[in-house]
DNA sequence: AACTCCTACGTCAACGTTGACGTAACCGGC
DNA sequence: GCCGGTTACGTCAACGTTGACGTAGGAGTT
């Protein structure tokens, strides 16, 4: 309520007092519920609109029956990478539409900072929330679930039953980028990952290795680099990969940030446009660098939609079994996964 | 609370029941108040934890004097622009360390939809709003404003008096990138800017005509395209320009998705290494463009981290004068930047 | 005319929690 | 043994709202 004023806000128990009708009257016309009569409910809706009168949503959930807080929480890793903050704009327009609105916490990938988050959430009584779980252990989201709340999780997949996610194609639009790039007779192929805690990290070199040895190659243990957790330690790592005696002729970067470390370092060293690069999840601008970058791009707005969509059926009550939807990724060929290896 | 279980969920007079005191002294061990023997803190807590209890925020800020809801509102143009984002984020690390919680929208810079979302802010509670105005008129904002709710623009200030808002140097750093440009030689400098009803635009267009004023430059209006709302539009704008007779040979580019759009151009024309651009706002892998892009930079976090320490503090009762905080902006010369003229 | 039914209200208690206040037990000092 | 003070509880009402239920009056039915 702050500086300005410090006057009361008003209540249903004030605009009743002026249109002189009962609470409960207030609570119908206010709620368009049926029960009150065309002159009555003109009158509390002038009484109203003249006092200022605002709806106090946690009181009213508070004591309905359905307990609903129409918000949902939503924990992902850092609202501020891309990929996380077009997550966030798409859950947010549907969940709007519903008129839920949404809770956001960056988790840092951290157990404890999740755990708090959740209990903070908890605490507000979220009607449900969606989360990018935390690397490692998901004790404390299967707890969470466990006591009922809705949950839907987004990018990597419960280690516990019962509970809805959201995934894309990581493996096997992984293999296709492989292939693709032994296709154009690429044999030294390195792969650089994100920590390799994360599922997706992990399903992706799963699918790097499926797509070698579907290509007849054999594993070069040095090319593989992972926990490379932001831009810097992966241009690190690219610069080791760069430096060995058999340098890898093309690279297959597993995320994001991990593109742009690589791809900052194949600049500096100029040889962008002789180390073939296909990389992980899109991100802004990759079709303005030179070359332009080829990468695997998740569809984002449809991931975002359906997991709006299962936690709100969810919240309403939907009890079918749970879902695990995959959400198809695409290669986006531009031009630095189409580099021949020099012969 | 969804699917599974359907239990009730355990309140402070399960609690009570369990550890066989009084609901009152739950309150004092939950709330950490003095008061409470130590035999009986211990016995509660044991009764909470195997009960599973968790407080519930709602109630308690329904029944407290001060009302807190420890949560805000941030209310930006669109979450998954990065400067939003990023802009997020900064608040919700320095909101999250005072134990307050961020509910987060996107207004799409649309009047109806930023007064609806106001209102649904305004339904839960909040203890106070971040605010990116949309554009034109700000009725809604100011009547909230009126009624007591603390406020804090960011990006653009209010056009109504009372409240605290935290921008940064559009117009100085506008005019000094328009006379880096000139001292390079350039005479031709276009003014490609986003939609003219936002105050940003309007101030580094100011900032713009500054510049050129003071380099002994004349305005010619056939260089000044504005209304660019996104990269499309840009890119439209971009190449009407260099279809010009007497093209730029230099572009100040307003907002960042209109930098993107211009480069975009000049990229397809192949002028990228002719034409000098300089942008306002820098954004993911500027650095990393043929060639990287001079852009004026803000101090996102230092934005962020300015507006959540004035909400916070003003949610505190800070009754001070409201503050205009300018976060300074620097230039970071790259090189599209520091493009001469060809002569 | 007595009846049922419906509409348009009103009254009351309860949601989970905490502020205000009450009280019994105990302590130290004289 | 009495007083004033402190500690550790408990009781009660209230925050703003709504579900359950009550009731008065009118319309329709028999």
């Amino acid at each position: 309520m702050g500086q300005a004023g410090e006057r009361r806000e008003p209540t249903m128990r004030d605009v009743a007092a002026l249109a002189k009708v009962s609470i409960k009257t207030v609570s119908r016309v206010i709620n368009d519920l049926p029960g009150a009569g065309a002159e009555v409910t003109d009158r509390v809706r002038a009484a109203a609109r003249s006092l200022g009168y605002r709806p106090n949503l946690t009181a009213s959930s508070l004591r309905r029956s359905d307990r609903r807080s129409a918000t949902i929480g939503v924990l992902f890793e850092d609202l501020s990478n891309p990929f996380d903050a077009a997550l966030l704009r798409a859950v947010e327009d549907h969940a709007r539409r519903s008129g839920v609105l949404v809770l956001a916490g960056s988790t840092e990938d951290d157990h404890t900072l999740q755990r708090e988050l959740l209990l903070s959430l908890s605490a507000r009584r979220v009607d449900g929330v969606v989360v990018m779980a935390a690397g490692g252990h998901q004790d404390a989201l299967q707890h969470e679930r466990e006591r009922g709340t809705p949950m839907v999780l987004v990018d990597r997949p419960p280690t516990f039953g019962g509970t809805d996610c959201v995934t894309t194609t990581n493996r096997d639009s992984s293999r296709a980028a492989v292939l693709e790039l032994a296709a154009l007779g690429h044999r030294d192929i390195a792969f650089l990952g994100d920590r390799s805690t994360l599922w997706t990290s992990q399903e992706r070199y799963t699918g790097y290795l499926e797509g070698l040895a579907q290509a007849g190659l054999t594993l070069r243990e040095e090319l593989v680099r992972t926990g490379l957790h932001g831009v810097d330690v992966a241009e690190t790592a690219t610069a080791a990969l760069l430096d060995l005696d058999r340098p890898p002729t093309a690279l297959f970067t597993a995320q994001n940030l991990v593109t742009v470390g690589a791809m900052r370092i194949l600049r500096t060293r100029d040889l962008h446009r002789r180390v073939a690069v296909i990389g992980f999840d899109d991100f802004p601008l990759a079709d303005l660098l030179d070359p332009a970058v080829t990468v695997v791009r998740q569809d984002v707005p449809g991931i975002g939609r359906k997991a709006a969509e299962l936690i709100l059926a969810r919240i309403d009550g939907d009890t079918s079994p749970p879902v695990h939807a995959v959400v198809p990724a695409a290669l986006v060929p531009r031009g630095s996964g189409e580099i021949a290896p020099l012969s």
